[in-house]
DNA sequence: TTGAAACCCATGATTTCCCATAGTATTCAT
DNA sequence: ATGAATACTATGGGAAATCATGGGTTTCAA
């Protein structure tokens, strides 16, 4: 099993879309993939599509060929595949992290989560989210109106029914 | 870089029948031609065929190799083998990226698909498909009517029942 | 011989690259 | 320990390269 992003953090988006994405991202995204030596820029896969979603995805190489395996399991030309591709594949853009440890997000994803000039970076296990943090903080909030008691410690799901 | 393509977008389409491919596509092209080699001009495969069909399937010259073994499996001269070879051989042509990145799409295979002044690029894993933009958004839609719930993520499939 | 296809050149808009700096964290020798 | 030297982080800005697109002009096969 790779190594979790951990954390959440803010980091300013420039005018050309530049974004640092967070140090201890970095080591994770570059142990997460196979063609990456010292010097080389790591890749991200940054997922932006979904209609429920108002986030962006971000998934290391090792991540997204899991989410390909899985797709090819499913058959050729069935709903629920090219529902799977036309997210992971078309509403994806393959990127990779600078020399100076930022990526570039494209008008078009900015647009897409309603960035301003701050981007919210949330780590979520293997993969990491992307928020306009008003957005992240509304998401937040809406759990608790769907049952889930802020005052509990979600340490009481660990080892609860699954589900 | 990688092998395969992600991203879709939006380009037009000249009088000429002259489009270019997405920056991002040309690279995974060239990445999957293996007699490319830089200053060349990379080879792409268009399938143009299909009744079900209203859009344009691109391949790179490894991604047909593939198509092209599995079709070898199938008994010479039976039908399912015929119907294959007719649509991935007959029903296709090779072209090449030229030096600024376009591919000429003959008046045949523009009105094969109802192309007018714009194609829309979608991934789909190591191919690419070429849309009519309304053509697409109204593929998109009647996903809806086969029982995917637009309103769901598709990332549940991800680990859901097969079919 | 004529229309389509291939070739050559041109340009504004992005996008990428390279360099710069201020602030933080870390190391290390004393 | 402690202050200096050294690394790394987050951000900015301009130059250079690439992208998408628009013409002409020459080929060439029908």
């Amino acid at each position: 099993m790779a190594r979790r992003f951990r954390g959440e953090s803010d980091h300013k988006v420039d005018a050309k879309g530049r974004v640092s994405i967070p140090a201890s991202f970095r080591r994770v995204i570059e142990g997460a993939d196979p063609d990456w030596t010292d010097g080389l820029p790591p890749r991200v896969i940054l997922v932006y599509g979904g209609q429920t979603r108002s986030y962006i995805e971000g998934f290391t190489v090792e991540a997204m060929d899991e989410v390909d395996e899985k797709i090819a399991l499913h058959p050729r030309g069935s709903a629920k595949r090219k529902a799977m591709e036309r997210l992971y594949s078309a509403q994806s853009i393959e990127t990779v992290v600078d020399d100076t440890g930022r990526i570039v997000l494209p008008a078009k994803l900015r647009e897409k989560i309603g960035l301003n000039g701050i981007a919210r970076f949330v780590a979520s296990g293997d993969t990491f989210e992307i928020w306009q943090p008003e957005a992240y903080e509304a998401s937040v909030a809406a759990l608790d109106e769907e049952g889930y008691d802020p005052a509990l410690d979600p340490s009481v799901y660990l080892d609860g029914d699954l589900g």
